[in-house]
DNA sequence: ACCTGAACACCGTTCAAGT
DNA sequence: ACCTGAACACCGTTCAAGT
């Protein structure tokens, strides 16, 4: 990729770069604007610290290892999923598409973060606070407590799969861009025909977190709504 | 992680380790061998290469980069996906179940194989014979060619998202194996109730998975089945 | 307590050289 | 054509030293 340009992540009234102090909340928010930015290949430990004007070593100060940084990231990119739970209407089914909704957007706004909340767990108090208060709103629904869990971690992962295949880096480094066009060689008349027309990946998503909750929607439930 | 004493890739009669010709076929299979036994730490260029008895280099006569040696591997994966499309009941959700359970087969059996396969587009000619064939089988159901795909890709996203929160790897080194007893800590009412009794996620996977062809059973098709 | 500089044990990949 | 060896430009992290 290009070398891009790159801004200080700060400035002040001058226009002259500034360096708040180093802290784990700084440095999250430093990692997860050059992922954004820069994609994976761009985050190490040493143009972190090229980027902050600090020697990379200083981290581990506040930080024990790269994996703690990025969860740290996660975090971050965690804290901006902001479900209205207690909405107008709070019936389940809202409740689980604004979780699902929310969450798709998330995601496509750091497309770089997604692999590592798909392979990481999350357990900052955030995401389990909203898992928790979610949780605790669908109640009223009638289903079963496993059932709710069951349907909330069933939207992530599908939502979580369908972002990656969406925009979610390759693994391992780019692909060789290749063989993109045999599908329509005609080798694969079937596939040739159903994708005919584009992908809109958004479409899709909407399609199938309605068929997820009409299947749902079928789940023994007590007297609730 | 542990030395994990390792065995060469292949012996011969007497138990001496053999060394086939270098192509690019059983290079692939030894990454898969070793991504299966050692995980993504292990492979690297100059492992493979010492555990092969040859020089790190020479795998770049076979193949461009590192990420071609990954869509091999990936290949090699999905080659054990071997899905009855023309069984005794080859109705669309008899089709589809098979393919996702297949697939979710796969994905568990090679663990480490998981977020390449969710993040690398996999142009083989097997999965897309695969899917084209499918894709020829449900043309019976009466469902437009679109939906069909939006069916397919649905189950492989929720699948991937699924093998992934259960058994992913961490992308940059593990986890600080922290936090896990929080949950249970009683912060969390709610989950903490959900959660009671364990997760049993191939359960999981088959009631969502029955979910989903509950709701795609609601979508319009022609006369068909 | 917080940051630095040098060093260690790795990476993927290029390139010139050998057969 | 296929493989080798040395070299380049990187990594994350440890450790002793500075303030």
């Amino acid at each position: 990729m290009p070398p891009a340009a790159k801004r200080p992540l700060a400035t002040d009234a001058t226009g002259r770069p500034v360096r708040p102090a180093l802290t784990r909340e700084y440095i999250v928010r430093a990692a997860l604007a050059i992922l954004d930015r820069d994609g994976p290949a761009g985050l190490s430990m040493r143009k972190l610290g090229a980027e902050l004007g600090v020697n990379p070593m200083a981290f581990y100060h506040h930080l024990p290892n790269k994996g703690a940084l990025f969860d740290g990231v996660i975090e971050a990119a965690y804290a901006e999923l902001d479900v209205d739970i207690d909405g107008p209407d709070g019936g389940w089914r809202n409740i689980l598409a604004a979780f699902a909704r929310g969450l798709y957007d998330v995601l496509r706004r750091h497309p770089h973060v997604v692999p590592l909340v798909a392979t990481r767990p999350a357990y900052s108090p955030a995401v389990l606070g909203v898992a928790d208060r979610a949780l605790g709103a669908l109640g009223r629904s009638g289903f079963a407590d496993r059932d709710l869990l069951v349907m909330v971690n069933a939207l992530r992962s599908f939502t979580i799969g369908h972002v990656l295949a969406e925009t979610g880096d390759p693994a391992g480094g780019p692909v060789p861009a290749a063989a993109d066009a045999a599908v329509l060689l005609g080798d694969y008349p079937n596939l040739a025909r159903a994708i005919t027309g584009g992908h809109r990946p958004q479409e899709q998503f909407e399609q199938v977190l309605a068929a997820l909750l009409d299947g749902f929607d079928r789940w023994p439930r007590r007297a609730g709504t």
